[in-house]
DNA sequence: TGCCGCCTTCCTACTAGCAGGTAGACAAAA
DNA sequence: TTTTGTCTACCTGCTAGTAGGAAGGCGGCA
């Protein structure tokens, strides 16, 4: 429970969670103003700009996502384990509803009308999240502990696709339970065992 | 290509091509005079506030998908063919730009901070959906075409979540093909033959 | 047939409030 | 003393929404 965080990251923290809820016309510099406490021109000092401010959360958020990502390859005994861990971070939070939507997810649906310099950074998120979920069933594969139907990078997609798919419909249909209900199947069904 | 519709359809096109590109706060009423020609208050003589805009096109839209369904259901030799129809409809929706994204996934994203009478129509379009792929699935057991894994409402919302998180893939790509290649494998594990 | 009033649709002109963004003053830290 | 962070006060443009009027269609009625 630090309070230790700084005025710029609990800017980004608020702002991330505006745009879980409702997207990047869904919130202005005058919710996050409200939500921590601080005037609209001081938000615009640590970001001049609305683009800027959501181009450096989506760095943060994808350096974060590779990071632990990279870091359950290396603690995860196997494959297998990496892919359950992945989800399970998700259920916890959909379950707890602290974060329950992907930061990247929900941009890619308003890919159309984002500026280019959050566009990029949505679409190197899915690109770097389609190469971990596909390095890590090769793995597998090599271990002898999934058997795929198609080539990793295409099950890989297929994966990619029911997380997000997932979440929409625990969401659209408000039960949270569902997110689990149609990945852990998706997942099973990879296990040669 | 007829130019016979009325006002206030045109006005329900428009928005739900915007909607699609940009969910609900991605529009305004200017949006959609620019785009049809006509004044801002002629649009709020048709729809007098933009939740009640929202939430009949909603119903449109639920209800054009339900008897598009129903009517594949009942012209469609086998549920293998339903379901076929089915993919083929929204790959070419994706493919040629003309609808790339359903509007009720869209919206589903923003559902926490949607007016009540949009969010309610668009669980209820989950719901049909849902519905509707779980007989089709039903149907094909009994016919001895399709053998599942899971029980057919599970293994119905597993398909409706690759069906949309493949539209999410690819628009975040911006790789249209992307669409079949996850749901295509997807349903064709489905099938005994 | 022509006139009447009503209803629908669209218009111009307007409002209050919120959006993103700026200018410049002030205090404290470096 | 310069830099950093915050503030008050403000700007412009856009937001949803309103008021009220003009044009036309339509049924009734003499």
């Amino acid at each position: 429970m630090k309070s230790t965080a700084s005025t710029s990251d609990k800017i980004l923290d608020i702002a991330q969670s505006l745009i879980v809820a409702g997207g990047y016309n869904g919130f202005s510099y005058a919710d996050i103003s409200d939500a921590i406490g601080i005037r609209k021109a001081s938000i615009h000092h640590h970001f001049p700009a609305k683009a800027e401010l959501v181009a450096v959360l989506v760095d943060r958020y994808t350096r974060q996502a590779a990071a632990g990502l990279q870091s359950l390859r290396e603690q995860a005994a196997s494959p297998a384990d990496q892919l359950q861990f992945y989800i399970d971070y998700w259920r916890t939070c959909i379950e707890n509803a602290s974060q329950p939507f992907c930061v990247c997810a929900m941009l890619a649906g308003e890919m159309q009308m984002l500026p280019d310099e959050v566009a990029s950074r949505v679409r190197a998120h899915f690109r770097n999240l389609a190469a971990w979920l596909t390095s890590v069933l090769q793995a597998g594969v090599e271990q002898g502990l999934f058997r795929l139907d198609k080539r990793p990078e295409e099950q890989a997609q297929m994966l990619m696709a029911s997380v997000h798919g997932a979440m929409l419909s625990a969401r659209a249909l408000g039960d949270p339970g569902l997110f689990i209900a149609v990945v852990g199947p998706e997942i099973a069904r990879l296990r040669t065992a």
